[in-house]
DNA sequence: CAAAAATAATAGTATTACTATCAATATTGC
DNA sequence: GCAATATTGATAGTAATACTATTATTTTTG
């Protein structure tokens, strides 16, 4: 992602914040610190009164631009996937042939991430780790149904039938391509933290690639 | 899991709780009505004082069980690993094919639970729920890597070893067998997961099982 | 039946996840 | 350049959480 996309803006569906953060240099600044302070101390001690502190500014002033901590996870998931869902469509497009298409789709959802200097406050590489570690917590609560409802889960499930689709050209006659999708992007996640936490249950480590294994698992499965 | 069972205790690791809560009456009730309270509230709304007064015990008490409601959590999903383990043991002893008890093993993990009677206190089925909703929490901490040298998630990791040595015994060539073990176990609860709340993007529903398709999944990718 | 163990009751603490109010500062529109 | 408006900051307050500590009461058991 080079210069030529500067201005490239990444859409996050309105209804995650209360005030654009992109809109203003506090909102930039809080989901850039945001990031690092989750990275640093885990989604469940962050707060917005240590992010206050850490930005020098208010706890207060952070709760008009999010409600609470858990929207700003949504929002930072959301924003995620949108970028992932980005790189994906420009790598994927003028590719002649649909089983290439797929094992590139796979590379992008499953490798691991280099920082992006298009977008200059979010480390790419940290929203990564937070991925890992604590997006399931945005969707495993209780008004799940709900937020679903408004919107707060889109862009993910629209990445996911992007790929479900990609499976669906190479083999048409598949019966699982959502399932498959699902448990690509998902398993990828999972691999990338059993790699790190609980390296005997994994075969992934530094040769091989989640990407190596699901690209494997995917072509056998459905040829 | 019959009658000829019925003083089968299943094992959990002892340093997970303070004291071993089915050494007393008071201790299974905190069992028992932990599970409904999480099944019906949710973990993150769950507190020892709620269940206090469901089972008319003191909050203080239940502290003497378990250190915090988060070792209660990892009580439940370590119980519930070895409860699925002694039955996929049981169930695979006896077939004389390597595929045979494999094909079996994957039902096992993947399935919808049924209530089990040989351990009263216990609902099987608001646990599997617990486990679908909630189990990530449990490992999802900025202490994974000391609770995992202390063992709390040792019956899960031996849980997928077993399926992974499976994996090798249908086909001893095959190169990723504990990533497709741990991507059939936690991809299972996914699928569950997203049949319930995100349709769109899962094949799974009344009539396609994630048995099914991990099975499925499986013998294709080992083939 | 006394001693020990288990449970209950009460109180207390620091922190969390906010809301409300008002003051200070910055931005903009004329 | 200045008034109106919007944004941010400061302070205070609240109910709930996730505990710990202490003491009283009840139950168990040797």
């Amino acid at each position: 992602m080079i210069n030529l996309l500067s201005n490239l803006k990444i859409a996050v569906s309105e209804n995650i914040y209360l005030k654009d953060p992109e809109s203003s240099d506090l909102g930039k600044r809080i989901v850039e610190y945001g990031i690092l302070l989750i990275d640093e101390i885990g989604f469940d001690s962050f707060t917005f009164k240590k992010l206050g502190a850490k930005i020098d500014s208010n706890e207060s002033s952070i709760y008009r631009y999010f409600e609470s901590k858990h929207k700003l996870l949504v929002y930072l998931t959301s924003w995620y996937w949108a970028w992932i869902e980005y790189q994906l469509v420009f790598a994927t497009q003028n590719l002649p042939d649909e089983e290439q298409k797929l094992k590139k789709a796979i590379d992008i959802v499953t490798r691991v991430v280099k920082q992006d200097s298009t977008f200059s406050h979010i480390n790419e590489v940290a929203l990564n780790r937070i991925i890992i570690n604590e997006s399931s917590k945005s969707y495993l609560t209780t008004d799940v149904d709900a937020e679903n409802k408004e919107g707060y889960f889109k862009v993910y499930k629209r990445l996911v039938s992007r790929i479900s689709q990609m499976i669906l050209n190479v083999n048409p006659d598949f019966k699982y391509p959502s399932s498959l999708a699902s448990t690509i992007t998902e398993g990828a996640l999972h691999q990338h933290f059993l790699k790190d936490h609980f390296k005997s249950i994994t075969d992934c480590n530094d040769s091989v690639s989640p990407s190596e294994f699901f690209v494997e698992l995917t072509l056998n499965a459905i040829r």
